[in-house]
RNA sequence: GGAGAGAUGGCUGAGUGGCUGAAAGCGAUCGCCUGCUAAGCGAUUGUACGACCCAAAAGUUGUACCGGGGGUUCGAAUCCCCCUCUCUCCGCCA
């Protein structure tokens, strides 16, 4: 959400800025209804300013034994009309906050303007694309070849964009977890935290999925809950409704989660294998930071998702997203897109974005200040580190063999047991 | 799922429908005192949204806020209803 001040006194600049982005806003509606909102706020707090010290008179002269019948009557009709101001107050309050809520927030300076993917520009690039003297195949076929991934029995028991892992396949997964929390724990200063996969709305609003993307998500039939999209939401809301210390930030934490999208609108996209299902795993990196040094944390948080992919020795690339490809609450992310030699493409697999104070509004995250000793609100970051499944898919095509197997990666071996190579069984 | 008890500021904890934005204590900050430390003494100790002022900050002022939402009343932390959460006991259960 952002800051209905700063709209009021900025709309040239947040019209802007906003448009950018190439999404639809109601800007005017914003000024209409905020003014509006001002007008009947002022009515209704003279009349109980009123209200108030009448109350006081007759308090004070029911206490002397006094007559205050008039009095009384007359508060009976301010009393009224205050009501009835509260209820158009209330109305006007609903619409200007339905209208903000769906404001997406304002791209930082250092984000390339541009209208799609074709114009995110790539910042760096890392490692060598692995050569091969066969023609590499897509994740899936290894997977199924090695009988380490089962798409068809996914569908028996669930549906389209889910997968059963099986055997080392299971493994692998569960290994890449291990190995990307311990690295972010041991030696990137993150914290480990394990949530509840279901949240209430108040915590889908609170980083932004609601009300705006109700569709993206599965909710539990016959209760209020949502399966989490990612770990964020859990994790970012940890701290809603309160005040933090300033000496307590940045706060890092890092999650392990399955993550559930419904994946609407994206039909026909990704329909084989792995990279896009309905549930799959991630360790996502969450920072709650001091406002001056939140840019500075982005590209530190950057660089831990990306270290993952060194210590594994797949090669990637980071895109700095353009206006038109930025996520809603975002002011700027960068991607880290992984080379994925089954597909001949780089693939997202982790993003990294800055939400300023976008989320922090909206789920009253605060830290006081020592110099000022005043509370403002912090700026929330986060990024994958990373798509577990994704990452799976990388080791598969970039380590897949001639003979049909698929090496381990030495980063990964201690965490499979010893094990070095994916061999077909017999 | 059943029965009962609760929810008040950073924390603990008072609170009879008007004198309560809220006692008291703790903590914190600032000052005093002390050779240092401890103790002691004094002061301070909200948040949100408006208005005024204004470059901004500060300041002045209004309103709201005692888990959330409704109601009664001239007036609600206080009375009534609904909901959520916490605790205790019973049942069920990985």
């Amino acid at each position: 959400m952002l800051d209905i001040k700063y709209v009021r006194e900025n709309l040239d600049f947040v019209s802007k800025k906003l448009g950018e982005r190439g999404t639809d806003f109601d800007l005017d509606g914003f000024s209409r209804y905020d003014q509006k909102r001002r007008d009947v706020l002022q009515e209704v707090e003279g009349l109980r300013s009123e209200r108030n010290s009448v109350s006081k008179e007759i308090g004070r002269r029911k206490k002397e034994k006094e007559n205050a019948d008039e009095l009384i009557e007359q508060m009976g009709s301010v009393s009224a009309r205050i009501k009835e101001l509260e209820e158009e107050l209330k109305g006007i309050e609903g619409q200007l906050s339905s209208l903000v809520m769906v404001i997406p927030n304002i791209p930082h300076a250092s984000v390339p303007m541009g209208t799609g993917e074709e114009d995110n520009p790539v910042v760096r690039t890392w490692g060598e694309k692995p050569v091969f003297d066969f023609e590499p195949r897509p994740h899936w076929e290894i997977g199924e070849s090695l009988n380490i991934l089962d798409f068809g029995r996914a569908a028996k028991i669930a549906g389209a964009r889910f997968a059963v892992y099986r055997g080392a396949g299971a493994r692998l997964e569960r290994a890449l977890i291990n190995f990307m929390l311990d690295l972010h724990t041991q030696d990137h200063g993150y914290t480990e935290i394990l949530t509840p996969y279901m949240v209430n709305r108040e915590a889908m609003t609170g980083t932004g999925q609601l009300p705006k993307f109700e569709e993206d998500l599965f909710k539990i039939a016959g209760t209020d809950y949502f399966l989490i999209p990612t770990a964020e939401v859990p994790v970012t809301n940890l701290h809603n409704g309160e005040i933090l210390d300033e000496k307590d930030l940045p706060i890092y934490y890092v999650s392990y989660s399955a993550c559930f999208r419904a994946e609407a609108g994206s039909y026909g996209k990704d329909t084989r294998g792995l990279i896009r299902q309905h549930q799959f795993n991630k360790v996502e990196m969450v920072k709650f930071s001091k406002p001056d040094s939140s840019y500075d944390e982005l590209e530190k948080l950057t660089l831990n998702a990306e270290e993952v992919l060194r210590r594994l020795g797949i090669a990637y690339r980071t895109v700095n997203l353009c206006t038109g490809d930025l996520g809603f609450s975002s002011a700027k992310t960068y991607d880290v897109e992984a080379w994925m030699p089954g597909q001949d493409a780089y693939r997202e697999i982790s993003s990294c974005s800055n939400f300023e104070d976008f989320q922090a509004r909206r789920a009253g995250i605060r830290y006081r200040r020592e110099d000022t000793g005043k509370v403002e609100h912090v700026h929330t970051l986060n990024g994958s580190g990373l798509a577990v499944g994704r990452t799976f898919v990388a080791v598969l095509e970039n380590y897949q063999q001639k003979d049909g197997s698929v090496k381990i990666p030495d980063a990964l071996i201690p965490y499979m047991n010893g094990v070095d190579r994916i061999v077909p069984i017999k």
